[in-house]
RNA sequence: GGCUCGUUGGUCAAGCGGUUAAGACGCCGCCCUCUCACGGCGGAAACAGCGGUUCGAUUCCGCUACGGGCUACCA
């Protein structure tokens, strides 16, 4: 049988990378067996509804890669796919009056004082388990509520003894005693369906074959079993996944920071690195590979190597990866990336179009994130204040003095020499220090932080010379030697 | 509180009865080197605890501890 997965999520914002991840794994499930991967809007909480938050949800699916087979934006077979549309329609109701008739669920009038009555403080939180209050309602009692329109929801009417067994592929048989099943809200008083009926019903009606979803949803299952068999309905094989977690070891939340994909991507992190960072993140593949492509996932994705154990979202590694990709990159598509960022930093370098390439180049392989260069380059467009305490040096066996005395001695012969490429460059200074019997660390030191004012830069003294042209060079040597001499 | 799930270095994560317990990020050191970065080499760093089962437990079982999740007319 072809395998069908969904992504179901709420329309409530941007996408947070735990739905993002589940969205993955969803895609890589179906896609690994080659079978279908379908996007359903849950949108049955108007409350919590968020405008465009819809397109949103299309923008990052699309900027991940996981694109849909069946969809609200592409259609299919078994549309509607968002599931304000199937309320119109009426199919929860005729489902959740189905299961009325089987006994299975009933109608429930009890008002909000009165639930609340019921709640219980415990430890600080508020819990509510219904009293079945209205299951002992006869059936005219109900019929007339009904005709005078009280309002009413439906509720699963859930067995007080027993127990329900459900598998799921990753954490085995769990199974829980009937008594700790609520008798959970199928149908609201506004008309909607919860989540925990409407997913049922859609499921079965899509024909999905596999639900992936996080493991917050493990204790619900057996509920959602009981929807199933109460139905008659094929139950799918379940698959829950770890959570993702901050640093504290917390369900990673919107407090948490960056947290969103598009977070992610506004920071400059590349859609492919957020995507492969997440996907290991809970799971791995057989052989050590940590850079996978989507491609590289689907064709590797065993989804029995999902890990059980909760994952923290490493920050740190995330940059590392996608320094990884940049440094991967073709060096094209790396500065049209981070061509604007670099203009930024060296306005001065506009319409040099070479000089940018250069800089694009040297960056590459020392940037993490594009946002990284300004600071690294800053130094290209103005000389920074510095401490001439920077021209000390073990290692070079360099200090103020040994400074002073090399950018004196070598500031003629840098006037005389006429072509400023770095080869050039390299080859006739490289010669100079050779001749007067100097080591290269000795005399490139010192230039190097005339040049640039800073103790490291992302490439060498000639390079900079290159760069800066013979005139600013020079400006700044000089001003270098005057700054020791008035040491 | 109840139910439920989890627990290998700081983090991700291999391992599925016998291993010197992989690898990656981060950290440290060395090499390369016109600084830094890249690259190369090396290092420190882990099976939560206690009981079983077994000739033998990181691996299987139980208990404890700790952590997570759920306990809504949210998903």
């Amino acid at each position: 049988m072809k395998i069908r997965t969904r992504y179901a999520p709420s329309p409530t914002g941007r996408m947070h990378v735990g739905n993002l991840r589940t969205a993955l794994y969803e895609y890589l499930v179906a896609k690994h067996e080659g079978g279908d991967f379908l996007l359903r809007i849950e949108d049955t909480d108007q409350e919590r509804y968020v405008e465009g938050a819809v397109d949103l949800i299309y923008e990052s699916l699309k900027d991940a890669g996981l694109s849909h087979d069946e969809g609200p934006d592409i259609g299919g077979e078994v549309g509607p796919y968002v599931q304000s549309e199937r309320v119109k329609s009426g199919i929860y109701q005729k489902y959740a009056e189905e299961l009325v008739a089987k006994k299975e669920a009933y109608y429930c009038f009890c008002t909000k004082e009165r639930l609340e009555s019921l709640k219980q403080n415990i430890d600080g939180k508020e819990v509510l388990m219904y009293d079945k209050h209205c299951l002992s309602l006869t059936e005219e009692e109900v019929q007339e509520k009904l005709a005078a329109g009280v309002p009413h929801v439906i509720r699963q009417n859930n067995p007080r003894e027993g127990k329900t067994v459900f598998h799921d592929e990753l954490y085995g048989d769990i199974e829980v005693d009937n008594a700790e099943l609520d008798d959970m809200i199928l149908i609201k008083s506004d008309g909607y369906p919860t989540y925990n009926f409407a997913n049922v019903v859609d499921d079965h009606l899509m024909g999905i074959t596999h639900v992936v979803r996080g493991n917050e949803y493990i204790s619900s299952t057996p509920k959602y079993n009981r929807l199933y068999e109460a139905f008659g309905w094929e139950i799918p094989v379940y698959i829950h996944c770890p959570l993702i977690t901050d640093e504290e070891h917390k369900k990673l939340s919107k407090r948490s920071g960056h947290s969103s994909f598009e977070d992610l991507t506004d920071l400059g992190f590349l859609p492919e690195v957020v995507v492969n960072f997440v996907a290991l993140l809970g799971w791995s593949p057989e052989d050590n590979r940590e850079i996978l492509s989507l491609s590289d996932l689907v064709e590797c994705f065993d989804y029995h190597r999902i890990s059980k154990s909760p994952a923290v979202f490493d920050y740190q590694k995330l940059r590392w990866m996608n320094g990884e990709y940049i440094k991967a990159m073709d060096p094209q598509r790396f500065y049209d990336m981070a061509a604007a960022e670099i203009k930024k930093a060296v306005p001065g370098f506009e319409g040099d179009e070479d000089k940018l390439r250069k800089i694009a180049s040297m960056v590459q392989s020392r940037v993490e994130l594009v946002s990284d260069i300004p600071e690294m380059i800053g130094f290209l467009e103005e000389l920074p204040d510095y401490d001439t305490a920077l021209y000390c040096h073990k290692k070079m066996k360099t200090d103020e003095a040994s400074s002073a005395g090399v950018l004196k001695e070598i500031l003629p012969f840098l006037e005389s020499l006429e072509d400023y490429h770095n080869d050039a460059l390299y080859a006739k200074i490289s010669e100079w220090i050779t001749e007067h019997g100097y080591k290269n660390g000795y005399v490139l030191w010192p230039l190097r932080i005339a040049l640039s004012g800073q103790a490291t830069t992302p490439c060498g003294a000639t390079e900079i010379l290159e760069l800066l042209g013979k005139e600013e060079s020079l400006s700044r040597i000089r001003k270098g030697a005057e700054l020791l001499a008035s040491k």
